[in-house]
DNA sequence: ACTTTAAACAGGAATCATTCTTAATTATGA
DNA sequence: TCATAATTAAGAATGATTCCTGTTTAAAGT
């Protein structure tokens, strides 16, 4: 079994998934999948949005990308991977990372607390960005 | 002004809305729109759900229901209004309340550690309720 | 390199939650 | 009571995401 997107992972290498994971990996923003379109539909001009979405899936369940629901309609993702929590702001709608450390221990609590086996939790912040909060006078702000 | 739902809120009385709120709050569960509107369709069996909607939206506004976005397509309302943590469940969707204290001190942390200026914040968690866990063997749960 | 076969693909249709539009109904209040 | 404004029911529209189908591509063995 060769090729793999990475190694140890049951998981093919083919055209367009291997330009999302290259292109999610080059930016550090929180692109929705409509976002990652447009950047891939620049080097594979064939790409559909079908694909983009079947393949963000894919690398997301395999754990190559991140799959984030924010306070917005649209999935955003993640090229870093490892465990961290957003921010959003309420104005501009721009996800941005956290440098906070993740809080395992709260899983533990609401287990001992609760009747369920904790697997996971979420943090998702909300609030106003340095720009958004300057402009607050102008009203220029898009809605999240 | 008379017939508030709600002394001193700028939140009128009507059929649809005193109706709902109602509902909402004889209830300990998380539900969605739709759920709701069969609920109160009892009561008012000509009511739309787009009635439901529309007022689900008024009262989660003047803060009288809870609007939560948890791990599946639908958005859920909750009749408690104090701020308090969901647990979903991953295989059969249930949402709970979790009797966790508000971790008030982590928005100012990360406020001091961003650009931002923190609002408010969300944690989920998400784990296998007592029935789930249990039969895990027969496959019987459906999907969140 | 050639063949086979399963997976992936493009393009477009379908789905589904939610929002919007409009005309009719109901509440408010002078 | 009459005028006016808000609410509603019904259904259309929207928008993100998923699904379907016929075609293309990649992988594994010759
Ligand atoms: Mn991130
Ligand atoms: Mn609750
Ligand atoms: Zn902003
Ligand atoms: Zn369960």
């Amino acid at each position: 079994m060769k090729n793999l997107l990475y190694t140890g992972k049951k998981i093919k290498k083919t055209r367009a998934r291997t330009v999302i994971l290259e292109e999610i990996n080059k930016i550090k923003s929180h692109p929705t999948a409509y976002e990652m379109f447009k950047i891939v539909k620049q080097r594979l001009p064939r790409v559909s949005l079908g694909t983009v979405y079947r393949n963000l899936d894919i690398l997301s369940e395999h754990g190559l990308v991140l799959k984030l629901k924010m306070n917005d309609a649209q999935m955003h993702y993640d090229g870093r991977t490892d465990e961290h929590y957003h921010i959003q702001c309420v104005k501009c709608g721009k996800t941005e990372d956290i440098p906070l450390e993740m809080l395992n221990n709260i899983d533990t609590a609401v287990q001992d607390k609760t009747a369920y086996r904790v697997l996971y939790h979420t943090i998702s912040f909300y609030g106003l960005c340095t720009e958004c909060t300057e402009e607050d006078v102008t009203g220029k702000g898009n809605k999240v």
